[in-house]
DNA sequence: TATTAACTAAACTATATGGTTGAACAAACT
DNA sequence: AGTTTGTTCAACCATATAGTTTAGTTAATA
């Protein structure tokens, strides 16, 4: 797990970007191209073709090529282990819900065993 | 809500080296001096100084100064923001701790109405 | 075949980042 | 008063980052 803290650098670095995490929520939706992911941005479209490479990067996205384009869609494993990461401090600003969801998750680990 | 993207930013960037996660964690036991959160790193003092700072500007830490030593705290407010961001791409690693817990999410905000 | 479209790559610029060292400062200790 | 302790500040360095522009590659289209 020594590689652990490493790809938590770059997912959250990866997030620390606005135009990234914009395009993390356009692909909400689903798979788009990448030229899709770049016109909203006042941005060359060089320059928002490397925001996309740092999600790549990142393991936030995926890639398929198909003939011309680029199509881009969400990885969410990486997210989630970001998610994990934070959950550590949810009894800091925990309210029953953060209670109930801890309960929730330890059932699940001793299922897991 | 427009400074909520660029508290995201300084939040997301603040978590993206390990040594500022490290002292995060350092946190959790409660008020620590500075001093005391620097020395498990390979560091000067001055560069461990500066991690702290960051986490202080990313309103992750508070800092109390008592005679010539500052302690910090942990402060979850934004911690939680940068987890409720991460939040919105649960359906997409979910599992039915997810479902579960949306379901806790939306009485919580009828209860809060 | 020539052109256009969707991309990447490379070279470059400006600024931010993570680190250092040395000096300064206020507070506690002798 | 002098020294040590906990800390910041300023200057500096090397590298990374976000952006640009120009050139190059591959694929679809006319």
């Amino acid at each position: 797990m020594v590689e652990q803290t490493a790809r938590l650098d770059t997912v959250f670095h990866a997030l620390s970007d606005g135009t990234r995490r914009g395009m993390l929520q356009a692909l909400e939706g689903g798979e788009k191209a990448i030229g899709d992911l770049a016109r909203p941005y006042a941005m060359s479209f060089a320059g928002a073709s490397k925001h996309v490479r740092v999600l790549e990067q990142a393991g936030l996205v995926r890639r398929r090529i198909s003939g011309r384009t680029h199509y881009c869609s969400l990885d969410a494993a990486r997210l989630r282990e970001a998610n994990e990461w934070l959950r550590r401090y949810e009894r800091f600003w925990g309210d029953r819900l953060d209670i109930l969801d801890n309960l929730l998750r330890q059932e699940d680990e001793a299922n897991n065993t």
